[in-house]
Formats: C-alpha cells, sequence, structure tokens
DNA sequence: TATGAATGAGCTTTCATTCAT
DNA sequence: GATGAATGAAAGCTCATTCAT
C-alpha cells in the first residue's frame, strides 16, 4: 500500500546509505534476529519513521542488502574463472583460484556467515543464494565443458557442482568454525585435490 | 532458583519425553524462530509450566535436543570408518560410505537444516556441531594415518578437513538446495573425485 | 492461529471481567478509537498479555461486549410489546412504552452513542446492530398483524419499520443531542403521533 | 507559528480545492480514520506540506468540508419548506417533501454516514450538525406555527423536532441499514403517518 | 508558494517466563 | 509433579506533523 520511497535528492539517499551500512554493520555483529529497527534506526543517526520510508519492512531490508552485496562482491571472485587455459592450468593457478574465494569471505565474513545460515530456513535468502552459486557453478561447467576431451570428468555438471559446494565450503569452514588448522595448509591441500582431479598424476610413487 | 528437574519416576520422564517430542516436531516443520514454548507444550499435552520444570529455557531444550540426535544417530555413519582396509579400498567402498551420509540427512533433514542454519550465529550451538565434527575428521584422519606411507597425501589432517567438509557439505547441499541434479550423479562424481585422490590413476588416457 | 482463552478458573474469570468492564466505561468515555489497549489493560489492572489471552484483538472485545449489551439490556425494552391489546390500547400505553425505550437509553447513553456511531463504517457492528433492529421491527409488526382489521395501516411492515425507527432515534436525539427541550415533552408528543396514527380521532375540532 | 494560508491566487486555491475534493472522495470512500494524509495529498496531486498550508490539521479539514457540505447541499432540501401552503397540503405535498430528503441522501451518502458516525465521538462534528439541524427544525416549525390553529398539535416545538427526526433517520436506515424494503414503501407510509398527523382522517373507516 | 524527506510518539501484538494453586 | 493464568518487556510498524530547501 504504501509504496517505499526512491530517494532523488541526495540527502535522502544518504539517509538510506546510513541504514543500509548500520544494518550490515549490525547483522554481522548481532545476528539477523538479534538486531531490531530501533538499534538500527538509532546507529544510523536517523528516524525509526525514516526506515519505513525506504524499507517495507526487515525482512525487504536483509534481501536488498544481501543481493546488492552478493551481486557487487561477492560474484567477481568466479567471474574470471573463463581467463584460464585449462590446457596449461597450473597447480598454482587452481591454488590461487582458490585463494581468491578464501578472500572473498574476509570482505564481510560475518555478514556472510549471518545470511548464509538463513538459507535454510528462509527460502527467499535461498533464491538469492541459489541465483548466485547457479552463476557460479556455470563458470566452473564452462571451464570443464571447454576442455572435456582433455579430461577424466565423467559427469561434468556433478563436477562442477561438486567442486564449486567444496571450495566454498571449506572456505567457509576456515572462517567460521574454529582455528584449529592454518588456511594455507587447507588452500594446498584443496588445490591439490582439485589439481589432481583435473591432471592425473602418474601412480609411479 | 528452582533447579531444573530431573525425572525420576516413570510419569515425569514421560512429561520430558513428550515435551521433547513435540520440539524435536516443530522446530523441524516450522524453524527454532518460528516455534514458540505454548505451541511445544500444547502438542506435548503437557502445562506450560511443566516445560521449564524439565528446561531452564527454550535454549536449554534446543542444545539438549541437538546433542542428543547427534550423538545418537548422527554420529554413527562415520563410527564405522576404521573397519575399512585402504590397502584393498574400491571405488565402490568410497560410494558406500558417501551414500551413508547422504541416507543420515534422510533421518531428519529439516531438524539438521534448522539447526546448522544457527551454528554461525549462536556459539552453543556451533559448540556442539564442532565437537561431533572433530569426532568426525579423526576418523577420517585416522584412516588415512594408518595408511600414510601407501598415499600421496601431504597434509593429511588438512585432507581430512577438507574430505569431511566436502562430503557433509555436498549432502547438505543435495538435501536442502533445489534439485537441480540427481543425487546418484552427485554421489558418483565425489566418489570418483576421492578415490582417484587416494588411489592415483593412470595417465594413460 | 493462538486461540483465545475461555476462562475457567474463577481468576481467570474475574480477569476477563475487569477488561470487559474497563473497556465498556472507557469504550464509552474516550470513544472507541480514542481508547487504546494500554489504557484498558492498566485500568483493569491486568497485564498487557492478559488482554490477548481473552481477545484476539480490540475489535473483537468491542463486538463481544456490544452483543452482550444488545442481548442483555437492550432487547428486554422491545420484549414485552406483544403483551398489549391492541384493541384497548391508550395514548398512555403508547407513552408507556416510549418511556421504556428512552429509559433504555439511559443504562448505558455512552456507550450506545459510540457503537452505534460505528454502523455506518464497520459492517461487523452493524451487523449486530441489524439483528437487533429486526428483532425489535419484528414485535411491532406483530402487534399490528394481530389487530389488522381494526386499523388503517397500509402497509404493516414499512409502518413498524417507521415506528421502530421513530422511536429509537427521537430517544437518541434527546439523550445526545443538545438538551433544548425537556424529554417528556419529546415523549408526550411522539405518543400522540403515534397514538393518532393507530387510533384515528375525530376531524371534530 | 505559521498561520493556516488563506488562498489568493489561482493556483493556489487550484491546491486547496484538489484537497478538498480528494479528502472528500477517500472520506467518503474509506471512511475518516481509514485516510491518511499521505492518501490524500497524493490523489490530490500536491506535496505533504502543501496540506498543512491550508488547514491546521486534518481534523480541520474535516470540519470545513462538513460545513460547506451541509450548507451547499444539505440544507437545500428542507429550504423550501415555507412554500408550502398548509391549508391546502394534500398527501403528496408530504411524500414529495420527503421524497425530496430521501435524494439529498443520493448526493454524498458515504460522506454523510461517514461524518454522522462521528457526531456522537466528536462535540465539533456534532456542533455543526446541529447546527443545521436546528436550521431544518426551524423551517418545519415555522410551517406548523403559520397554521397552528387548524392543527391539533398541541406541543409545536417537540412535533418539530419529532418530525424532522423521523423523516431524516427514515431515510438514513432507508440508505445505509440493509434493504430488505424498497425505499417507496417507507416514504409511503411515512407520508400518511406525517400527513394525517396534519389533517386527521374521519373514523368512519 | 510548493516540495517531500524526516521525525518520533504512539499503537497493537507476541511470547518467554513466573508462580499461585 | 503438574497446571495454566498472569506477566510485561520488547518488537514491528504507522502516520500526523514539521521544516529545510
Amino acid at each position: 500500500m504504501t509504496a517505499t520511497r526512491i530517494p532523488r535528492q541526495p540527502r535522502s539517499k544518504n539517509t538510506k546509505t546510513r541504514i543500509t551500512k548500520a544494518a550490515f554493520t549490525l547483522f554481522s555483529q548481532k545476528g539477523i534476529h538479534g538486531t531490531n529497527t530501533k538499534e538500527i534506526t538509532e546507529k544510523a543517526g536517523v528516524a525509526t519513521g525514516s526506515f519505513y520510508a525506504y524499507y517495507k519492512n526487515k525482512k525487504q531490508l536483509l534481501l536488498e542488502i544481501l543481493e546488492d552485496f552478493l551481486n557487487n562482491t561477492y560474484l567477481l571472485i568466479w567471474k574470471d574463472l573463463h581467463k584460464y587455459d585449462i590446457r596449461n592450468i597450473s597447480l598454482d593457478d587452481v591454488k590461487s583460484i582458490i585463494e581468491n574465494v578464501f578472500l572473498a569471505y574476509d570482505v564481510a565474513p560475518q555478514f556472510l556467515s549471518q545470511t548464509h545460515a538463513l538459507r535454510y530456513s528462509d527460502p527467499e535468502i535461498n533464491r538469492i543464494y541459489e541465483r548466485e552459486r547457479q552463476r557460479e557453478v556455470d563458470q566452473i561447467l564452462k571451464l570443464i565443458e571447454t576442455n572435456r576431451d582433455r579430461l577424466t570428468i565423467n559427469d561434468p555438471f556433478a563436477a562442477a557442482i561438486i567442486l564449486h559446494n567444496a571450495v566454498e565450503h571449506v572456505a567457509h569452514t576456515a572462517k567460521f568454525i574454529g582455528s584449529e588448522i592454518e588456511e594455507s595448509r587447507l588452500i594446498n591441500e584443496l588445490s591439490n585435490i582439485i589439481y589432481y582431479y583435473f591432471v592425473p598424476r602418474n601412480n609411479s610413487k
């Protein structure tokens, strides 16, 4: 009924930005459920009403922030995948790709963790993440398909899903679940697994 | 002030069990945040007050249920890992292990998904999951260590973490994230990746 | 979803009664729109939550109070109409009937006025009032029908509606709209109009 | 602080008119309480701030609209009453007067219904309606007084109030309360009642 | 004069938890 | 042990009104 305001003047652009930034920070720090609108507006230095002028409700704010984040930041890591020439791909190339994914998690680890957590209980959050995941899987798939004749991969689509999933979640685990092991060791070994999956080594140990 | 009641008589044991079962079902169906105590006690056919006789609060209920579930059901899948003789391990053995993990997720997929989602915002939930994860990683690690000399694995601990993570999350993804691909294809390809990581194939394509 | 509580214990019977009474008073004094739930619960000396244990919302409270009031108090005035023997009805009988209606308005004039005002903007309030109105019109209609052959009334149903309406609203007007004239004068003259409608007087002035 | 603006230039006259018209329509459609200032200014195609340039607040807008409406539209029906020569008044004359009142309710039935509803909770609204009512009652009273010696009316003032009230509310009821009976039947019978009150019929049935 | 972004008091409603019985 | 009525802090959201531009 009440249409949300579309900022036209610099003043209000500022207001919306301040709300978004405050929400981003608080969601990361205290969790989505742990943050209420009052806290957001207070941190943003803005009135309660302004919040609802720009966002229909808390949920819509979250969806917008997440979508922006994934589009602007997250995707970038996987986007350049097609640049690699799989015929000459080296172990270091693989390592470099994986390192980039790990780095992506450093941009806003808390926020990613908080929203990721909601995938399984919130269909709308999931939808946004899924769209992104499929884009990323597609990048991997294209890389495989391009050189399929040179690879011993039976099911490229399944492989793409699994590889994406593995890299993604190992990074995720490394960042959020304890610190029993250094990241570099995980990156190294994951690189090995993937590299030797693409480029079988000789059994001549 | 009132210490949490430890059920001794059959009648109250029944009460606690009924609360636990009702909560498990509702948490799975409606999510943790989506379930309130009134619903739990109503479904359990028990008075509101009884809830607090057995549980300090809603959170403690969740922790207890989760811990029980992981101990009694979840762990079982990985427990028998040491039975495998890695010298003679076949692709089908690997597939069988992975299939078991996938099966585990069928026991209570909704509940797992709901609680898993809270790992990243709730340290106590995370602690319980972490303990479990470490136990499972240990099983894999033992398997590797036993045959280390026969394998080309540089960093067994890192490998164990990654392998566990990959299997775990591919299963997770298969169950909860859309159904763009049949599980069997994921299981097959994941088995390939892991098997050929352990048992390098000849490069003689 | 949350079923409203049906009071079983004396303690809670008391609570519901206190809410109802407080609401009745406040609605009368400050108007329906002018009264909020906080005021009601405060006046009732009851917690906010208790309100919603007994009533789904403010609207439902109003409907219940109104329905009770009309059933228990309001109807009574018209109920005994059939006792009158129209063949021997006197001007004083008519006057007595009208006086009773006027008296009915003294029981809770403010509340009647407030709810009456909502008939035209609220279909549910109107439905309740309409049911009552039709019952009352029926009483008048029965009285007319019984003696139709002795009366010069062309359209008894229309007449019943009009007579009911006139008595009702003259009483209403007398109570709520200024005090430019004494009630007794209105009662007297209204009695005349109705009496001479039933019992035509001679034109021999 | 800022005095309410009195429109002098055509442009602003237009603005005020547009606000008034939009408000009239919305009040009629959605009720007074159901319409907010944003909706009004949006429908008027005017900025929020402009509203407060012309009206102190929402209430004042309503009062002005109502007063205008009663002065310009409503009163007209009763205004010509003195034209009737009561010595030769016919049943059709009475019917014609009543029909006019009924017609008046067709001009803006929703608006009348919405504002009428507020009489009993809002003294200022009531004041406006009362002034109007007294003007109308005066018209009837004059008609009676002019021919008092020819009539059998004991208390002309009371009679005027009652007659006005009856006509008014039967029309009101006919328009807003269900449709269990055709208007024409109500008009006919009401005309009978009033006509035979003025011009007693012979008892020679 | 006109604009529309910003304000914030105020409202309804929920629900984990307590406690008298 | 069990009951369920009562609690009240806290949350989300609305909207009449103000005021800088």
